[in-house]
DNA sequence: CCCAATCATTGGTACTCACCAAGGAATGTG
DNA sequence: CACATTCCTTGGTGAGTACCAATGATTGGG
């Protein structure tokens, strides 16, 4: 879907419908400014997870986020060699990775969150200030609720 | 992603991020239900366009809900077997169908109505009624506003 | 009547998300 | 020491989303 002109009123009175629509604007024009930092919408989860709660093993990273093991090899790949994340064995445990956020990787979230608020300027731009508050908080509320254990993003 | 335990205050503070992860979440369940009754998400919009603006073409459907023409014979190819819609030449151009919602359309797409809203209880268990109809009003607004003309939903 | 445009269909690409199985390296436990 | 387990990596699947090009049938204009 790519939507344009006028849409049915039947669906309009669909909430889910509407928050899948904005939702998918918001992630795709997130995801369009990050390209411009070299980086992806889950390499950004990970620069968070290592600012706000420090150095991590990749399990535990996958963990916490949610992100399969697997698929947190590619965001590596990505985070490493931008030097973003520095990633050495840990001392005790010769399997892991001791991963931490650097300089540079601060400095590219720092810029992801001013992306992210253009974006969602943009995306809300039929809102107010306060209005725009009040979604977010709304949102926010009811993400926190959403069944943790649910296995649906 | 399939999110779990306490996220990044950091990502939590993107209104994008939120957005993107319930509108997922919403559009998840809203499949899975909609499979309940042999359709998807689109059909569920093509039925929806057909009942509130009446018969059109293929053609005429695709460019309302913003579908690619060759992504509508998929729709079809479920909706017509089904038939959730009747579709015949039209008469006066018979390059072009008629596509027509039937009472059974109808019946399936009032049926997914109410899915809809048990999706929406669902996603939004953590808000109250009132919480609800301001987060539906805002996002709405908010979507209506959505630069019709830039090419992402 | 011929040509260009329109409508539908087929078939293909590319990208995202979420997941799974197999295997190598390192660990600790019995 | 041998074995089961943990951590990471490789490689692959399947569903969903959004495209695009080429073709056949039909049409209307010149």
């Amino acid at each position: 879907m790519t939507e344009v002109p006028q849409l049915p009123p039947s669906l309009l009175g669909i909430t889910a419908f509407l928050l899948a629509k904005v939702g998918l604007a918001g992630r795709r024009r997130m995801g369009e400014r990050l390209r411009g930092h070299g980086i992806g919408l889950w390499d950004l989860a990970v620069l968070a997870a290592l600012a706000d709660f420090g150095p991590a093993s990749q399990r535990e990273l996958g963990e916490r986020l949610g992100i399969d093991q697997s698929d947190l090899v590619a965001v590596m790949d990505v985070l490493v060699p931008l030097e973003l994340v520095e990633r050495t064995r840990d001392a005790a445990d010769r399997r892991r990775y001791r991963v931490a956020v650097t300089p540079a990787g601060r400095a590219t979230l720092a810029a992801a969150t001013t992306e992210a608020t253009g974006v969602r300027d943009e995306v809300l731009s039929a809102l107010d200030e306060q209005e725009r508050a009040l979604l977010h908080a709304l949102v926010r509320k009811a993400y926190a609720g959403l069944d943790p254990r649910a296995r649906e993003g």
